[in-house]
DNA sequence: TCAATCCGTATC
DNA sequence: ATACGGATTGAC
């Protein structure tokens, strides 16, 4: 290291600026997306910086001649640098947003994912609000939480001793399938209340604002007022920003989130919860593109802190973290789980179907028809889950329009493909001889039928019944425990205050028959979701064959069976998560000379190219799990390589890519 | 021999 | 990206 001395100044413009006495070195993250500049830059703190550029606060250097943003990491007696050390232009602010802790966690997730630490940084530290930082924050509340009864808990076996674990600050992790009609934003209200009294931090994930706004309410009941906040992107940047401080600041314990807060800071964090991991919405689409799970899982295995994974599914990954012991099972005995869950019943093989003229009338298998009345009768609303409008085209008569109808149950005959055969969604009977009932006709043309058409025909069903619906555009998040119909798309099924009646899971064909690696996990998830909001002494529908695999879990609610068997197929297929995989799109010229430059470890496989969108390609590169670490390494490694070069096109790299195919 | 320009490389 | 240094070129 070389300290500039006292030259004498030529030019007067520059203020003479001393090296701070202790520490004056100090190690910046700057803001570059470049791969090979992907490491920290030394700069000098000046004397009258010294207090105020503590590790974890905003700085601005002077860095290849500009001017550029960067944190700072950490500050040192010396540097190794060879060259002359500029200073730092200036602390941004005295804030450090930067917790330590949450500095170590994205440099692990950069690695894994074969990122650059700033890209990660980004993820992890909200925009800055210079009036917010301002602001004299609220003070924190005093006093103890109150005893949280832990009653919730006492219906899983190995729960009661998971919250002692919390408590008493030992190392718990757990893989957690609630039961049917769990209150799980309590019980995970409950789980950070014991953790918090043991004098822990805990931060909590969701998957959307709805389920966050549930376990805001729980928060709220279970700790009291002031000692959480919720960090979504509704609330705006400045009140975002407030809240993040609020984190920063260690006024509060606990944080709930989507997505983007797997990187919120808390004290001493001692607890991470995710729910529902198999939400597609915890793959953060922006570069490098890490998996909210594995983030909060590379959280917990970094900081030596307890894990709770829950969900009334269970994904591959998480069924991988128990078969590797890394997590224990929560899980309800037998008896309680008979207790919770709903009568549930597959009608893909109801040998009235036909006859019953209940079921013509309702254009429903009569099994369905007949339990939701039932529900109805009983003064208890009915859910109708039917998948996304243009998820799948239903279809109608090429010539004269009139909607392809199913002749055994008059149900929507859908296709999934041009070539494909007209499959009926309510009932999946093949009409491959279909001739129009109007005109004699036999091709067909595809045409949308929605949540709102499907409520629209449920209406003339069910006449003198409230119809509402709840999708995309419009979402419900509870309704009173009357008689009604709600039509809900997958994720938007509102909570009935004491529980549906009945729940009827349409359109199943069309999950079931799609062909991706996730396609019989996300149906199952779906299902399980919907299923877990009926009365225990309610009835679940499902309009499938009882003899699929899918079927049969949600028949015996056994997700955990339905993990273990979804796991073992994707080990004799070395599927993700037993193998590693990352993708590798651009152009074909781009693409090859990536794959040169990058000293791939032995025995990965180069899988492709197939084609990709706009005239690009892909490769999928597949190691082992353990060498996952290194294939990200070479990854990024040939990454710098080719931006040092200035490569003039560019390639996309992401581990783990959601779609394989 | 010197200045203008090009190219490659480092960026603290 | 931009800036700098060494090599290269061309004119005197």
């Amino acid at each position: 290291m070389e300290v500039p001395g006292k030259k004498p100044s030529g030019k007067a413009a520059k203020p003479r600026r001393e090296p701070a006495a202790r520490l004056p070195v100090a190690r910046v993250c700057v803001e570059v997306p470049l791969p090979h500049l992907d490491r920290p830059f030394d700069y000098l703190v000046a004397a009258g910086d010294d207090e105020a550029a503590q590790p974890g606060v905003r700085v601005r250097v002077r860095f290849a001649g500009q001017l550029m943003s960067g944190l700072l990491l950490e500050r040192a007696e010396t540097s190794a640098h060879e060259g002359k050390l500029a200073f730092l232009d200036r602390v941004v602010s005295a804030e450090r947003i930067l917790d330590p802790e949450v500095a170590r966690l994205a440099r692990a997730v950069a690695d894994r994912y074969a990122g650059n630490l700033s890209d990660v940084l980004r993820l992890a530290v909200p925009p800055r609000h210079a009036r917010v930082e301002s602001q004299t924050p609220p003070p924190t509340p005093e006093g103890d939480i109150a005893a949280v009864a832990e009653q919730g808990w006492d219906g899983y076996v190995a729960g009661a001793a998971f919250l002692r674990a919390l408590e008493d600050g030992r190392v718990a992790r757990a893989v957690w399938s609630a039961s049917p009609g769990e209150d799980w934003p309590g019980r995970i209200a409950e789980a950070a209340a014991v953790t918090v009294r043991g004098g822990r931090g805990v931060v909590v994930l969701v998957a959307d604002a709805r389920d966050l706004e549930r376990v805001d309410l729980a928060m709220t009941r279970v700790l009291g007022e002031g000692r959480h906040v919720a960090l979504n992107a509704a609330a705006g940047p400045a009140e975002r920003y407030r809240r993040f401080l609020a984190a920063s600041r260690h006024q509060v314990p606990v944080v709930v989130g989507t997505r983007a807060a797997m990187f919120a800071p808390v004290a001493e964090i001692g607890l991470v919860v995710i729910w529902d991991d198999g939400d597609d919405l915890y793959a953060e689409p922006r570069a490098p593109y890490p998996h909210a799970r594995e983030v909060l899982l590379t959280r917990a295995q970094l900081a030596g802190c307890s894990a709770l994974i829950g969900g009334f599914a269970r994904t591959g990954e998480s069924q991988l973290l128990l078969e590797t012991g890394w997590a224990k099972e929560i899980i309800a005995s037998r008896d309680v789980l008979r207790q919770r869950v709903a009568r549930i019943q597959p009608t893909g093989d109801d040998p009235q179907l036909a006859r019953d003229p209940g079921a013509a009338t309702a254009r429903l298998p009569s099994l369905g028809w007949q339990a939701a009345r039932a529900a109805l009768q009983g003064g208890h609303p009915v859910l109708v889950q039917v998948p996304r409008r243009g998820y799948l085209p239903s279809t109608a008569c090429a010539e004269c329009r009139t909607p392809a109808r199913c002749p055994h149950c008059s149900g929507p005959l859908g296709v999934a493909g041009a070539r494909d055969v007209p499959t009926c969604r309510w009932c999946g009977r093949a009409s491959a001889d279909y001739s129009c009932p109007a005109c004699g006709g036999r091709r067909l043309r595809a045409s949308i039928t929605g949540a709102r058409r499907t409520a629209e025909e449920l209406g003339r069903a069910f006449p003198g019944v409230t119809i509402r619906t709840s999708g995309r555009d419009e979402v419900l998040t509870t309704i009173p425990a009357e008689p009604a119909v709600v039509v809900a798309t997958p994720g938007a099924e509102p909570v009935a205050d004491e529980g549906f009646g009945c729940v009827l899971l349409l359109d199943t064909w069309a999950l079931l028959t799609r062909s991706d690696l996730r396609a019989a996990e996300e149906t199952m998830r779906r299902w399980l979701n919907a299923a877990a909001l009926a009365r225990p002494d309610g009835s679940v529908i499902v309009v499938a064959d009882g003899s699929l695999a899918t079927v049969q879990a949600l028949l015996r609610w056994d997700p955990g069976w339905f993990a273990e068997r979804e796991l073992a197929e994707r080990r004799e297929l070395r599927f993700p998560p037993i193998a590693r995989m990352a993708g590798v799109t651009g152009t074909a010229d781009a693409v090859a000379d990536f794959l040169r430059a990058a000293r791939l470890p032995d025995g990965t496989e180069v899988l492709g190219p197939v084609p990709a969108p706009e005239d690009q390609e892909r490769f999928l590169l597949r190691v082992s799990r353990g060498k996952a670490g290194e294939l990200a390494h070479a990854l990024h490694e040939a990454a710098a390589v080719r931006s040092a070069r200035k490569a003039a096109q560019p390639v996309r790299l992401q581990m783990d890519p959601g779609t394989l195919f």
